[in-house]
DNA sequence: CATTATAGTTAGCAAAGGCTAACTTGTCAA
DNA sequence: TTGACAAGTTAGCCTTTGCTAACTATAATG
């Protein structure tokens, strides 16, 4: 797997993009991340070698299947950090931008481990 | 600042040997690392050259006062984000190994906040 | 004293991932 | 129709950080 916390964050931006708006192009990705064109243009490129993702005749980007388990997948992660962090009491800015940066590096245990510790959170909460 | 991840990882490396033995040589560091020996080379002539560690005559590697304090901070990071893991079910051997990518990606604001969570779970225990 | 092993350094390669400069291409307005 | 702007691509640079190959220097051993 040659994608790793770069192409991951590509990947998660076509994705949060894809939800608000029905078309996204190379600018756009590029505009979110605050990345030049070129750059953006590159990372595509892998992430179609990869399999990862598709540009259409008219260069808008879709993800694959694939693609898109993936970029779900760091996007969860992505949303439970956050939560994990700000139910210790951190800031939600503070806790998305750590989020964003953590959530490459986390293994599937304890992604678990946190999944399991915020829904019991939630729980009691109510 | 510009030690990022990998440097920060030789620093502590250094700073953990140096806990168990006298006296800490790149060869050391290496094979605890499992990296190669010009990479430690170079790693350690970066540290150097920001000031943050120094080799005497004889080839022993010593943190500076700037050194120690870098390496105490990703160490004390490591530290509380394996017991935060710990705390919300992580085994130790996952939480250790995920600390150790994590650590160098908190705010510290997030630091904060961990060591207040961390603080307060061994009060509850008591 | 010569050989060998250990430690460190130097030179240079490779991949990842940012960048700028400059080109292409398509659309739209004067 | 032409000129300009916006989007995308290509070429190529730079830094970081791993690597191997090969050198040096020192220490230990036969």
């Amino acid at each position: 797997m040659n994608v790793r916390e770069s192409g991951e964050m590509y990947l998660e931006t076509i994705y949060i993009l894809s939800q608000s708006s029905s078309a996204v192009r190379a600018i756009d990705v590029g505009n979110y991340m605050g990345f030049s064109k070129p750059s953006v243009s590159r990372a595509i490129g892998v992430l179609k070698k990869e399999g990862l993702a598709l540009t259409d005749g008219q260069g808008y980007i879709k993800l694959t299947e694939a693609g898109k388990e993936r970029a779900m997948r760091i996007y969860e992660r992505h949303t439970l950090l956050s939560r994990l962090l700000m139910s210790i009491g951190v800031d939600e800015k503070t806790a998305a931008e750590d989020a964003c940066r953590i959530e490459h590096y986390i293994s599937e245990k304890t992604f678990t481990a946190i999944k399991e510790h915020v829904k019991k959170c939630k729980e009691d909460q109510k």
